[in-house]
DNA sequence: CTGTTTCTGGATTAATCAGTCAAGAATAAA
DNA sequence: TTTATTCTTGACTGATTAATCCAGAAACAG
């Protein structure tokens, strides 16, 4: 019948998300993607429809690929408190290029959250899904007695999501790594069970 | 000698202020701004170099403006923490125009902090003002017993700008202002003295 | 091998971008 | 009123934008 694309889209999109992570995306233009992607153009707009839904499947696979590095952290630790806290910490813990391109969802969040439908529909569902996760372990904690029990989870977990917002912007906008260390001992501190 | 100018240089970063606020600097356009500023081309190139050196005046005003806010709700209560309290709830009770508009100086650090050393600049000491702000009331709250003397004023301070980071992220991306409330008191309850 | 389908790459398009130019209008000093 | 200076206005420029078109190359089914 046909013949077979020579390229492999998902990592076209994987490189993609690269560039708007570091660009964003109204500084980004087409020609950067191409690039980037090492296709045709006609390949991108026959496989993604436009620029706008190239970056939609950027955004979408940025969810996919940190929620399960997330979901992983969160995991791989016998205590759900070092978990949390190193996941917290990783971000301090990232190199200074890694901390200067900061979180593509934020960077959606604030860029294109209030005038793009679609991008804050993907949004919501990204936030929820790190919502989920947050409160899960923050229950598991309470539960091995290593968060204070009183605490409603939800919020916990909320807070947490604001807190990480916060480190994810304070890592862009250059605050020295020991204080959002510092910032993240804070944190957690006030969730300890005394 | 010469004629003067006809519009009013402050009113009118004034006005680019709002559109950069609310559409980003990439998205932006000169006509954009020249249509809200209801001035010539060459008025605009004149007074201020490009759009980028308007771009700055723009930041720099929202500094002093919303600085002087900061300073004057935090000088306004008798009661540091209660200051502190409605500083924060004020975000959550923006209207939802306001809270979807978010703050010019976390869109500037997401789109620009990383790529413009000069808008760098400009947000670094927004920081470093805000950051100075925080830990006078946090010591004041301290000495009139309203917060844990133990706590390091200096990390607290940090800590409330990040989280104050995260809300006007969570309210930019649609978190709900109940849910935002709920984060500012669970913020606060850690901080209290017991 | 042949034919059909799809992919690829370069040329192209119309629109928009930031910034410039030049000419006329308005003002203040002399 | 004259004159020098500056402001304002709108037309304009070259570069860049996202997106389209078209012709040729490649691969699969028969």
């Amino acid at each position: 019948m046909a013949r077979t694309k020579e390229f492999d889209r998902d990592e076209a999109v994987r490189r993609a998300m690269t560039v708007f992570w570091e660009q964003g995306y109204e500084a980004t233009s087409t020609d950067d993607l191409l690039r980037a992607m090492g296709i045709g153009r006609q390949s991108m707009y026959d496989t993604f429809g436009d620029k706008h839904g190239l970056y939609l499947d950027a955004l979408r696979c940025y969810q996919t690929e940190y929620g399960a590095n997330m979901a992983e952290c969160l995991r791989s630790h016998a205590s759900p408190l070092a978990a949390l806290r190193e996941f917290l910490l990783s971000i301090p813990g990232a190199t200074p290029k890694e901390r200067a391109r900061g979180c593509l969802t934020v960077n959606a969040t604030t860029e294109l959250a209030h005038t793009d439908p679609e991008v804050a529909t993907v949004l919501k569902s990204s936030g929820a899904l790190g919502l989920g996760m947050l409160e899960r372990i923050v229950r598991e904690a309470q539960h091995k007695g290593e968060l204070n029990s009183k605490l409603d989870a939800r919020v916990a977990a909320s807070f947490l999501l604001t807190t990480i917002g916060g480190l994810r912007l304070g890592a862009k906008a250059g605050t020295p790594p020991d204080t959002l260390r510092a910032v993240v001992d804070f944190t957690l501190s006030g969730l300890k069970a005394q």
